[in-house]
DNA sequence: AGATAATCGAGACGGTACGTCACGTCTTCGA
DNA sequence: TCGAAGACGTGACGTACCGTCTCGATTATCT
């Protein structure tokens, strides 16, 4: 979806080269459009327009328009949430979940619903949005719970259940306030809790 | 979505009744459709097409093609899904959550898949979807926690967060095999444990 | 290109039936549009946009931009030419080929030109002008050279000839003055002059 | 179309001069196809595409993809057809005709069909054309010609009606064979007699 | 029985957006 | 400076569906 060398793109290649202010007019009109209108009304020919740019410069960098948004999002995502390992696990994951329901919170949450949608829809972009998005923010969330010994089955599990639970509010449109943040934290050390005690039984060389 | 009143119906309007042969006609060719193409190639003409009937039937009937999808999904749904309550919450548990992931590993689970990405996008029809069909869900899960104590609010949440799982699934497109589902049941049981045992502390007049 | 068949048409077929005004205003935008603009810059959706109708209606009846020009062309040719047979060749001759040069020194001039572009282009289309249009103007000037005997490959090379050197004309794009047309008249009554001897002289049994 | 100042151009000019291979490259590839796919379905960037050349490199030195083609067209036509004048005006001109019709039965038919149709639809196109082949061939059956006397309006008018029955039949599709050359050369002649006959009576001078 | 009224299949219609093609211009590198 | 490569804004292509609108035909209820 993107070039992957930029260095030996730089010299070698023949011809006129990649205009970077274009690239990232598409990338800012898709989320602003994503935003405004919502993403059903969102079209390549909105976003060209909005750009100020060719159609044909959007299917040439990018498959669909869900492409475009997820190359957005994933952009304006990096290092906006910060993750904290204080060693207090339930401090540390309220802070991290408030952040995250924070920013979906507002008109970011319009477009990760889009993108969730598509996911739903198309295999292939699902694969995509995978690696170009979701695989960092599992590891964030992985970084955070790293503080307690855990199995990976377990924490792979404890992930899916938290992210399932607020998934499951921007489907159903509850909001995501701080509150629900702090308790789904409750309740995600809960559940850890448990699974260590559980842990410590089944392999208790340790105890010996 | 339906006229509600079918008894004033039936007996006193003129004109020609409507034909429940179509309408079954039309809900079997959009799940047929679906299951087949995907959601994102489903059009209301190709329903039209495939269920040998003209486009202004369906517009009649529904106000959009996810209608029709819900409509046809909620239907075939009913009583699908046994629910028992034998006094051992995880295996019950695990006896539902086992019905839910085998139902979805099939052509049903691309249904879901396009109802939850349409309720990501449509939020009126985000609404409808939960009245026609998750509410009941909700219900179901409800019942065979009811099984154990545990306040409103946490409860909830431990829905949220079951469902939230498998919904992750469906949005990474991982399996929903039996053995997720069996580990998944004992997951939420240990939770509810763990809440178990914070509630008990936190009103100890039981204790008394 | 045309429906064949009015009388079974008005009755038995199903659906909408074809709307007429919206037919004879694509034909009238797009000759209007020719006359202006020039053929080249014509396009099926300015033709749809003056004629305030979707471009689809167009594609549903017409082939191709050159199909519409066409029909249009010759629906208002009909019985425009007078063909007059007084006995005196020469001045039906003039008479005839002065109304030609008339109609196509006008606007009419410029959409003539463009479909025997088309026809030099498009094998499929010249037999459909040749069909539509052009045998009926063959026709017309048969019907004047028939006051002579003549064998018919004379009478057809004459033919060919006039019309010849009036797209001549129209290819070079020189004027075709009411005096040109009365010099090719005289000369092609020159030619047939010479050919009626010439037979004669060949097929002697009248002589005898 | 062409610069014009070759020779100033050949020594004062700085720079890397015109690559002649690459110009010829760019002509062949137009008539090739030109001939193969038609003269619809000819671009530039097709041709460039085809003569290993960049877009720019066409649009540097042509200003249409009617001109490069006008200009292949023109340049092998030099001295293709020979003009003979024996003296017998009949044979001479059937010799002439012949070698056009053979010449146009051909692929170059089909490139000439598309000159034409541009010279309908562009006038300035149309202009060019004539300077820089149509005249030359009017010259070539002038010359055959001019071994009869005849008056220069009559002999310009002889030569529209041979040229535009020629036409007319590439425009009709009609097959150009070396009879019809034949039959169009005697009739002709035919014309050019009858002409002669009366010019002699209108200016009696010759007789006395 | 006849009028009235709603349904149905069919498909024309004005639109919007699609994804593609080619245009003519431009901007880079290498010769 | 030329030339190949190819990005770019532009505009038209021909297609797919949208949701609406007639048609004729059918099937009920209400005079």
């Amino acid at each position: 979806m993107e070039k992957q060398d930029d260095a030996s793109r730089k010299s070698g290649r023949p011809g006129r080269p990649r205009n970077e202010a274009t690239h990232q007019a598409v990338l800012e009109a898709s989320l602003r459009l994503t935003e405004l209108n919502g993403y059903s009304r969102l079209t390549i020919e909105g976003i060209a327009a909005e750009a100020g740019v060719g159609k044909q410069t959007i299917y040439r960098w990018w498959p669909s328009k869900a492409a475009v948004v997820l190359e957005a999002f994933a952009h304006d995502a990096r290092s906006v949430v910060r993750v904290r390992t204080t060693g207090d696990l339930e401090s540390d994951l309220a802070g991290f979940l408030g952040e995250v329901h924070a920013r979906f919170s507002g008109p970011r949450g319009t477009v990760l619903r889009s993108l969730l949608a598509e996911m739903l829809i198309d295999g292939e972009f699902a694969e995509e949005m995978l690696q170009q998005y979701l695989i960092g923010r599992v590891d964030d969330i992985k970084l955070v719970l790293s503080q307690r010994k855990l199995s990976t089955k377990h924490r792979e599990q404890v992930i899916e259940m938290i992210y399932g639970a607020i998934w499951f509010r921007l489907v159903t449109r509850q909001p995501l306030t701080a509150a629900i943040a702090k308790r789904l934290a409750a309740m995600a050390v809960t559940m850890i809790d448990g699974l260590q005690a559980t842990e410590a039984v089944r392999k208790p060389k340790k105890k010996a």
